[in-house]
DNA sequence: AATGAATGAGCCTTCATTCAT
DNA sequence: AATGAATGAAGGCTCATTCAT
């Protein structure tokens, strides 16, 4: 990036119109094809505009630069992840804390719409950027939620968790997930890995309920 | 032109001389301190060789370009590291399970010798590069072999852990340190984070461990 | 048959406007002037964009590499020395073989309107490419036109000539104008010069003639 | 070349010692199979030195730089090219002047021992480098004595060649060969193509002589 | 004589970004 | 709103050559 400007600012012009919503839609599909097709390395912004097919003044038309570009991908695709998990959370018919944790998980896992490279490249950048920050804010705000919601029944399964313990929890998960994206790993859809992330999940909530609540530690319960 | 593959190769030339290994060391530590100082935007090599004290030719006598350089770096730091958790292990007064976690935990947290920046510049660049796989494998293989050390006493603590097992509780709890440290999250070097890695970990352990061989969990032993 | 050469592709961007003809234009010429001003050593890319009055950036959006540009400008001239050689044939008075052979040989001499450093570097380039064959094929080609179409009159002057016939014709002829040009000789524009080149050419054509058809050879008509 | 100095001295220390001279034989020999192998491109000095299996600094000690060392390998290869052409006219059976021609053509297109590669990496280079004049001198001179000498007998062959008629005639010849050598035609060893090279220089000599002395050109005698 | 670590000028090339049309 | 030609800072890297040992 030869100029880079750390803005957070992401669009230029909000579109207001269709057509515009159509443009920006091209250009987010055209990065997410480009960064699938050729990692990282290829995503340039003039490859990115040709691939939407509009002109590279049209893509600055709507993004600030790069990052901004980037960052809308990021942010359009966890969205997605989110309001799935969040259908994923309403459709779950096991109502059990390791029920719930296992739809997260597994949704999480199948970010992305399969678009293997396209995922990576995002958290690589992501990474490099050092965006994260910015972009965990909604998951943990999410899971947060989601873990008041979850102990707003008549079963009060979680305590409030500490930021340390929010932090730890959702870092672990998505830390293991990441990784195997990362890492390419084969196993990384597999029935295996997923019961492991949930087992280390619920292992470690567990352990968290039952110092602050003892006596109704889930094993016992 | 096609692009050059990513050599496995580090290094061109193998330092025999003393004043070589000097040279090393000293491209070595300019990397680090302009990783340290400027972050990932300011590694050039011509700025590392400068500060470096040596002529860019000299660093490319010794580093097949940029990215060798960088793992190199990434190698030595993460060879010092794992050199750290072994002495700290060695030297545990506390043999008990959570006692080595922790040892390898604080290790891990306090590692890079305090370089947050450069840290995080080389967690995020060897991230960027994929390479990641490649540096975890040590990593894996030691945490494995500790875990085979540590259940080699009177009372086996660990049953051997799966592929998946060993994937997620290594990923799982460097993912948490590392979003910290990416984060640049104030209490990376807190004893409430200490303390909820470790929580994390050891109730992944015990629960497998539950799982394996009923009747022997940590919290009834 | 014919092996499929992999086509060297010269230019990135195909010049669609009037603008963008004019700048591909200025750093064609720009080229030659560097070359006729410092040789192969000056010609530099940032040297032609400057001299052409582009940014280098301009330059590399219209030609691939340095390569390419030196390919687009033997190419230019080369076509440019076919079409005064064709101009020549079709303007000459003398219908003679000789008088034939003698306007060729002229134009060639004559060849590159005079820049002649620019001529030797662009034909050290070619040759120290190896590009040198691909180039020759449309000369070659075009001489075996002439050859036919000299022969098509009342009186077939030349035999068909065979593949090393027409390769020993069309080298021997260009490696001693070529030679001249690389030697920088003094005696390069001299009549006395351009007579030797048309007696050996012509001396050539008339010995394979003499064999082909005896009793027709030229001396004897 | 970073800095090119243009000397035409091309050693440094004339060996006189033995071991001198397999240093300098050695170095000469790894250029060749440098060039033979990787062509110009790979032609570096550090490359020659580490095949010839001494230091760099060994090197220069013998060549000025690089230039000297491709000159001295150009002039050895065509020392003993010569040497040849030399000992193919003295042990020709066929003393008539295609003869002899045709021993000279021979000899040179089979010259550089085989190593086409090598050779036409030097050619290029010597191309390249403009030095080509400077080796073509001895050549010419030789060419020149071995025309007087071949006139030396009872029957004055050849006339006095001109500057420009010597020139044509050695260019038109080598450029013939050369350009077969540089396009790696197929048939340069063939017996057509050395048919046709003696056809050419054979034709032209016969009509330099039918100027000089009508009556006595070879195709009446 | 030999070694080889070190030098550094300078080349080629990329790509984010601008702005006149 | 869109276009796309143009920009140019900046960076990776090579390799001929030197010189202290």
């Amino acid at each position: 990036m030869a100029k880079p400007r750390q803005t957070i600012e992401t669009k230029r012009r909000i579109p207001r119109q269709s057509r515009a919503a159509e443009t920006v839609t091209a250009i987010l599909e055209g990065a997410a094809q480009i960064l699938e097709a050729g990692g990282l390395a290829a995503f340039t912004t003039n490859a990115v505009a040709e691939r939407a097919g509009v002109s590279i003044g049209t893509l600055y038309q709507y993004f600030a630069n790069k990052n901004a570009l980037l960052l809308a991908l990021a942010r359009r695709e966890m969205e997605i992840a989110l309001a799935d998990v969040g259908r994923a959370l309403g459709g779950e018919s096991d109502p059990s804390l390791e029920g719930r944790v296992r739809a997260m998980v597994r949704t999480i896992i199948h970010a992305f719409r399969g678009r293997q490279r396209a995922r990576k490249a995002v958290v690589q950048a992501i990474l490099a950027q050092g965006i994260g920050i910015e972009l965990m804010a909604p998951v943990a705000s999410f899971i947060a939620a989601a873990g008041a919601e979850v102990g707003s029944g008549a079963h009060p399964i979680l305590p409030a968790l500490s930021r340390e313990q929010l932090f730890v929890m959702t870092r672990a998960t998505l830390g293991a997930i990441r990784a195997a994206v990362l890492e390419e790993q084969p196993f990384l859809r597999s029935r295996a890995f997923e019961d492991e992330v949930v087992r280390m999940a619920v292992a470690y909530l567990d352990a968290i309920t039952a110092v602050a609540d003892p006596g109704r530690s889930r094993t016992t319960a």
